[in-house]
DNA sequence: CTTGACTCTATACCGCGGTATAGGGTTTAT
DNA sequence: ATAAACCCTATACCGCGGTATAGAGTCAAG
């Protein structure tokens, strides 16, 4: 009873979550496998391709691109792959997630600075904000 | 001395920092003004243009979008703004700036319990980091 | 047996911040 | 006087991750 075999496009795309439209891209980027067709041309789907599409919403709410979200699904399938190659490519995510934090945390002391100098009161032409634009320091 | 009147669009893009095009595109976005033109047409440039330039640049990097450094540029020129306005924009891109932060730091968590709970040995098919981005569970 | 909801392909478009290219005209240095 | 280096407009393209539209075919319920 668990694999209904044949599910439509759009039976797929409400339990993934996301449109038609997408899993039609999803499968031209290689993302989703072809699946099998009706005498009619309608792609019939199993669960599979359901659970594919969670594996892909989840990776990127971690932040991995759809192209990296391939590597992880093409490796997955490479017979000699390690638990430990999947790993490397999380860490590198996560060191590259660790510098974004990094570069907005300079952005929001600047701007915290920036405010701080900032009376509130006057023209914009005494504004130090603005100043500071303009002059290039910050 | 210190107003050439009449750079090229060359010298404000080395100048600025940017690319010919760049300017050019800023002005149909309406960030620069229409410079005066020469009589073969070609833009006319004074060093307002550079300062404008940098402006723009450093707005950027504290993660101002065109569109907002638009409207800060005209909340500038508008007679009636005083300095708080300008503060309050710089505030609201603080919270924006503080919100992403918050999200990469969940993101970075996540990915970090993942790579824990990844022994590094193994084949694919018992990676917990597979598994996990399977079952929608993290 | 018709109507509405679904599906198909192909193609174009969105926001973002530019960059590239084609096909010209101009200025400057030699 | 010629060649390099610059400038002009108009238009198309890039990556990213989709969304929308047009025009046609198909399936299920009443």
């Amino acid at each position: 009873m668990r694999s209904p075999q044949s599910l439509t496009i759009g039976k797929v795309a409400d339990q993934g979550g996301v449109n038609v439209q997408t899993i039609r891209y999803y499968e031209r980027r290689g993302l989703l496998p072809k699946p099998a067709r009706t005498a009619a041309g309608y792609r019939k789907y199993s669960d599979d391709a359901v659970r594919r599409l969670r594996f892909i919403r989840q990776a990127q709410a971690l932040g991995f691109s759809l192209i990296e979200i391939e590597e992880l699904l093409s490796l997955r399938m490479q017979p000699g792959t390690t638990c430990g190659d999947i790993r490397q490519h999380a860490r590198q995510k996560m060191a590259a997630v660790d510098n974004k934090i990094t570069e907005l945390q300079r952005i929001k002391d600047a701007l915290c600075a920036l405010a701080m100098a900032c009376q509130g009161k006057g023209p914009t032409s005494e504004c130090p904000i603005l100043e500071a634009l303009e002059s290039g320091r910050n």
